[in-house]
DNA sequence: CCCTTGCGAGACACTGATGTCTCATTCGGG
DNA sequence: CCCGAATGAGACATCAGTGTCTCGCAAGGG
């Protein structure tokens, strides 16, 4: 009887990430409640998107932390982390969008953070000779996120399959759509 | 004095693809126009958004003309479409985000065509040996939207520099992240 | 078994965006 | 220099979405 808030939330991420001007009355129909239930738990839209906020990084974080991106070496940690992020991979791709939109350059804190976690996992990978150097630690997050986002699109659409979205994720952002001669 | 119709549209694209969510007059007045005026050019917000799709598949469409995708190898092929998309690049970025909402999974008949092209160039990249078979046309497709989109955001935010758009995209999507030894 | 709690459906007023209008102004061509 | 076409600013009605409320109902615990 009782309503599932992280499934809302889930839900309502998956939805607004594909349609950011969907109604409250839409969300509610996508979670499978009513408008007014919806309201009960999120005072109004602002609040929504503040919670998906608040899950958004916290989920995301729990994935960093899992994918311990200190051991190993800097693949093996950029695998695990994909991993662990593919089960919030909707609500990653709804931060990013959202992000994009920083009212008043107010970057969230916590955003900032994760994005600095990442960044420097990067950075690593080129200091241990294991990265191009060419391509910026700022551009590979922002690749990784939209890579992510993009995935969990043609997963959500059914252009490719759930199983196979670590691997291409994986492997488009470490090797690339060229085929490697020597081997 | 009269208004440039396309750069309104450009304008537009470039806002409504970070904040789907903007106002009429929030569109205006980025563009520089009074809402009024605004509203004499596009009937209303959805024949603004009707006339964003006509124009962002009409350059894209010659975007992949002038990329002549046929000639040389697929690789440079692939170089020439990116550097022939970039100006579009928020256009097309808009058209991804806004094609994933397809209202009743009316796929706009004009972006599948385009969609067939690209894809067909991967396979035929594939086919002669240069790309890599365990990477589906389809997700390689949908990843250089993702990448263009990210990267058209990265440049406006000032993450990426505007010079290097082409080739932080063009070299993430066929080389990867991942250092090759041998080099 | 009852009773409390939480939900769905619907009604309602309110707010903000929209679409249409008028009017003064300005630009640019003749 | 003058005139027409196009624009900007603003007023206005309309409407869709929002937020709040009530009521009936179902579930689940005591």
């Amino acid at each position: 009887m009782t309503v599932d808030r992280e499934q809302v939330l889930r839900t309502a991420a998956a939805l607004l990430s594909r349609k950011a001007t969907a109604t409250m009355d839409e969300v509610a129909k996508a979670a499978g409640i009513g408008r007014a239930t919806l309201h009960r738990h999120f005072a109004g839209r602002d609040a929504l998107v503040k919670a998906l906020e608040v899950l958004g990084i916290r989920e995301f974080e729990a994935a960093l932390d899992a994918a311990r991106l200190d051991e190993g070496s800097a693949e093996e940690g950029l695998r695990r982390l994909v991993a662990e992020i593919e089960p919030a991979a909707g609500l990653l791709s709804f931060l990013v969008t959202e992000n994009q939109l920083f009212e008043g350059a107010h970057v969230n804190e916590g955003w900032g953070r994760l994005d600095a976690r990442v960044s420097a996992h990067f950075r690593r990978g080129q200091q241990q000779g294991e990265f191009r150097i060419d391509l910026t630690p700022a551009w590979l997050t922002e690749a990784l996120y939209g890579l992510i986002g993009t995935g969990a699109w043609a997963v959500q659409d059914g252009r490719v399959a759930a199983k196979d979205f670590q691997y291409m994720i994986v492997e488009l952002l470490l090797g690339g759509a060229r085929r490697n001669v020597e081997q």
